[in-house]
RNA sequence: GGGCGAGUGGCGGAAUGGUAUACGCGCGACACUUAAAAUGUCGUGUCCUACGGAUAUGAGGGUUCGACUCCCUCCUCGCCCACCA
């Protein structure tokens, strides 16, 4: 008999999407869950087949859900403006617009043909104005609160791209260079007046909601890095000579008698003015070097630290020590405050300063446990040579000096973070105007009312190189006239290609209502996202940026919680053949149409979450698929040995132990096992006669999550339905029962150890008593003859398990 | 340099204190076939004097009747962050 997936999947993936089974309710009686699978971004590339291992675990657990009595919300939509799609559109020609178009009906045919059980009622596009009145509506609130704001700073600007692009967006490559996280073209600094979100705000609200939510160790702990909190203290040194003073941040204040130099950044803006006559053309010359430098030689790994002296010296306001100010790139005036104090005996790169520029070295630190200390010395330990603050510990030193400080004025505690200002302005078409107006004459800013303000559809859309949007061509959209009448024009930079994912799990909820972003009755039903499905390269992206957007919409009242996501798991790469990343380049992209065309939407499932734990990456293995395809077929020519009058012990046992082992596997969203179990149980039914009807029914519905199409064509047929009604669909059936009772055995083989070493095996009933077991195992030959002579130290029977004896 | 994680057959992996290597791939033998494919059956960590035994989860040590699992030291790999003061 020939499996013919290809007839069943049509029929079925049509009758599903037309009757939209897997919908779900609001306000249902039943338990809510929120299942959420980060949704694709629609450019030229179709889905690969590593989409569908993120889509068909979540799906998969989905169904067991629904199969259990939960109104489940799994919804898909398309994040659909950005870089891929605007990029893609400008290498082809055609208008962005068309090209997501056709992209987002070709990936929806995929995921219907992949049979994932999404609720497409509630499909939404980040492009569409419905949905995009409300992002910039929600950005407005960023601004009414002053979080939105134009800044000029320094900031990487993308030549290939031709835009800004943020921290987040820039990721450093094998060679240290400095990369966009698009297209991995290389990136610069510029100094640009750009919109901003000030999400350090945030820092601290981020780092507490972390607390709250069952997310995996390693990604808490990168947003952790991210954020990058350091708690120290700012102090002030006064620049002998003159009114001015240098600030510098440090985490150890406890070694600042031992400073005896300072380091500032070349762009410092105190730089010039302290420069001494004779040391300028030296500085000059140092600056103008380091700022043609490009970051990536700037922070070049074990680079040595180079600097040149300022002739100036600054004055340590604990003892009034007179120290040189140097400047050095090393210092980065994008951290902290652009200047350090050098304390070499306690810290390594400073000591590697000192030690090359030949500067003194004053130990303030030594072990606590008194041993002689190794300069430079990195530890905690006790405070020396630090008059009224010796003998005091690192930490109560801390504190006792920063209070010195904070009473005489030159110091304060002070919190960093690594996080910085979202950048949030692109110079790029293809994204959601920033609905903000500039009325002149003084130019002051006003917001956009009518929204949703259009992205106006432009012929030239092509990035420009002078750090202006393609918006700003289009005068007849850029002038407008304020409330008050008076002429005024538009802002034309749009917003980050992250803006539309920052709360599309919200609208889900509600995403076709055009009063509010989404009603609070409904969001109090649906959130938060109970589990969420995603891509590890999101970590400190779209997943921080949206946990900043929710919180900050908690504060201001408008969602029920702290946190938008309750648990979170990321997703591993299934790599191409040949074990490399699939890319067009390499030329190793699986289609998973055509695998599907060739083996079935079932097989392709079943295959790719049985490669192993969802987190992990796998090497993608044609043979693989063959063997879930036989599988289906094996369970398809199993069909007609079902029959109403058969029982069989041996696999009604196989099958509760099979029911009980899926469940807690699917729940665990442990896929890779549960499929083995339906191998092994399959295996059984391979090898016993005829198959009760009953437990036939129950394994189908058992398969339906995994290979839902076949599942519902077996379903259909052993119950006989002539026509199809979506109420008899397997889907909406409840997962079957398992016995407990039946799984368990009441006598079972447990084994025997003797001095750690398995040597045999002995049945045991439920109530045995550990005298009754014991008499039992020395009856047994083998353990007789390997006593023989030997004495029992140590009788151990622990029931279910194992028998231990130890014998001298 | 810091953080997180991982190291188990030829390969993907299973087992979170109780018979290590489930399940699958690959490989081998046999059956069916003119033959091949497909399918089926059996076998498949390593070593040995082989119906038995020894040995094995990156290396070494410890705790335990018993350790892939817990603890300590080290090695290797992966991911994230990084002249961050």
């Amino acid at each position: 008999m020939t499996y013919n997936f290809k007839k069943i999947e049509e029929k079925w993936a049509d009758k599903w999407y037309k009757d939209n089974i897997y919908r779900s309710e609001d306000f249902s009686q039943k338990p809510k869950k929120y299942i959420l699978a980060e949704f694709p971004y629609p450019s030229g590339a179709a889905l690969h087949v590593g989409h569908m291992m993120r889509y068909t675990v979540p799906d998969m657990y989905s169904r067991y859900l629904r199969m259990n009595g939960y109104n489940v919300l799994f919804p898909m939509g398309w994040d659909a403006f950005g870089l891929p799609a605007e990029n893609y559109a400008i290498k082809t020609g055609i208008h962005p617009a068309e090209t997501t178009k056709t992209a987002i009906a070709d990936m929806k045919n995929s995921l219907i043909k992949m049979g994932y059980s999404f609720d497409w009622q509630r499909e939404l596009s980040t492009i569409d104005p419905d949905y995009y009145k409300w992002t910039q509506w929600l950005f407005l609130k960023f601004y009414d609160q002053g979080l939105a704001e134009r800044k000029e700073m320094p900031i990487w600007w993308c030549e290939n791209l031709k835009t800004v692009l943020s921290d987040e967006e820039v990721l450093t490559d094998k060679d240290g260079n400095k990369i966009s996280e698009r297209g991995e073209h290389p990136v610069e600094r510029k100094n640009l007046e750009q919109w901003v979100l000030k999400m350090p705000e945030y820092a601290e609200k981020l780092l507490e909601g972390l607390n709250e939510v069952d997310f995996p160790e390693s990604i808490k702990q990168a947003q952790i890095n991210w954020i990058g909190k350091s708690e120290g203290a700012e102090i002030d040194f006064k620049v002998a000579d003159t009114q001015d003073k240098l600030t510098v941040f440090t985490t150890r204040l406890d070694t600042i008698y031992g400073a005896t130099f300072l380091v500032i950044s070349p762009e410092h803006p105190l730089l010039e003015k302290i420069t001494t006559s004779e040391h300028l053309i030296e500085v000059n010359e140092y600056k103008n070097k380091a700022k043609q430098k490009s970051d990536m030689e700037r922070t070049e790994l074990m680079k040595e630290k180079t600097g040149v002296f300022t002739g100036s010296f600054a004055v340590n306001p604990y003892n009034g020590m007179k120290l040189p100010i140097w400047t050095g790139e090393f210092v980065v005036m994008s951290y902290g405050t652009g200047a350090i104090m050098g304390v070499p005996a306690h810290d390594a790169r400073d000591y590697e300063f000192a030690q090359k520029y030949e500067l003194k070295i004053e130990q303030a630190i030594e072990s606590s446990e008194k041993e002689a200390v190794i300069i430079p010395y990195l530890e905690e330990g006790i405070v020396v040579n630090s008059e009224d603050f010796s003998g005091l510990r690192s930490d109560e030193a801390r504190s006792k000096m920063l209070e010195k400080a904070q009473s005489e004025d030159f110091g304060r505690g002070k919190v960093n973070y690594r996080l910085r200002d979202w950048i949030f302005s692109r110079q790029r078409y293809w994204g959601e105007p920033i609905p903000l107006i500039y009325v002149e004459p003084d130019g002051h800013i006003e917001k956009e009312t009518n929204l949703p303000l259009i992205l106006p559809e432009v012929p030239d859309y092509k990035p420009t190189s002078d750090s202006v949007s393609p918006l700003a061509k289009n005068q007849e959209w850029v002038n407008t006239t304020s409330q008050n009448g008076r002429p005024a024009k538009r802002e034309t930079n749009t917003m980050p290609n992250w803006a539309g994912s920052c709360w599309y799990f919200m609208r889900y909820v509600d995403p076709k209502n055009d009063e509010e972003f989404a009603d609070p009755e409904k969001m109090r039903y649906w959130l938060p996202v109970d589990k969420y499905f995603g891509g590890a390269e999101h970590t400190t992206m779209h997943l921080l940026y949206s946990r900043f957007w929710y919180r900050f919409f908690y504060d201001l009242g408008l969602v029920p919680t702290k946190e938008p996501y309750s648990w979170r798991l990321n997703g591993g790469l299934l790599l191409g053949p040949g074990s490399k990343k699939m890319s067009k380049s390499i030329g190793n992209v699986i289609d998973p149409m055509l695998v599907a065309d060739n083996y079935g939407a079932d097989a392709l499932r079943m295959f790719i979450s049985f490669l192993g734990p969802y987190e992990d990456t796998y090497p993608w293995n044609e043979n693989g698929i063959k063997s879930t395809w036989r599988l289906l077929k094996t369970i398809e020519d199993l069909k007609v040995r079902v029959s109403d009058d058969v029982d069989d012990k041996n696999v009604e046992k196989s099958y509760h132990r099979m029911v009980m082992n899926i469940g807690d596997m699917l729940e665990n969203i442990k896929m890779n096992t549960a499929i083995s179990e339906i191998m092994i149980f399959v295996n059984v039914l391979k090898k016993s006669g005829k198959i009760n009807t009953e437990i036939w029914k129950g394994f189908i519905k058992v398969l339906a999550p995994f290979a839902p199409f076949m599942a519902e064509e077996l379903w259909q047929e052993i119950n006989e339905y002539e026509k199809w009604n979506p109420t008899n669909s397997v889907h909406l059936q409840s997962w079957p029962y398992y016995d407990e009772k039946i799984v368990i055995d009441e006598t079972i083989l447990i084994p025997i150890q003797i001095n750690g070493k398995v040597r045999g095996e002995v049945q045991v009933s439920e109530n045995d008593t550990e005298e009754l077991v014991k008499e039992k195992v020395q009856q047994i030959s083998r353990v007789e003859e390997l006593l023989k002579g030997r004495n029992i130290t140590k009788f151990l029977y622990i029931p279910r398990k194992i028998i231990s004896i130890v014998a001298e």
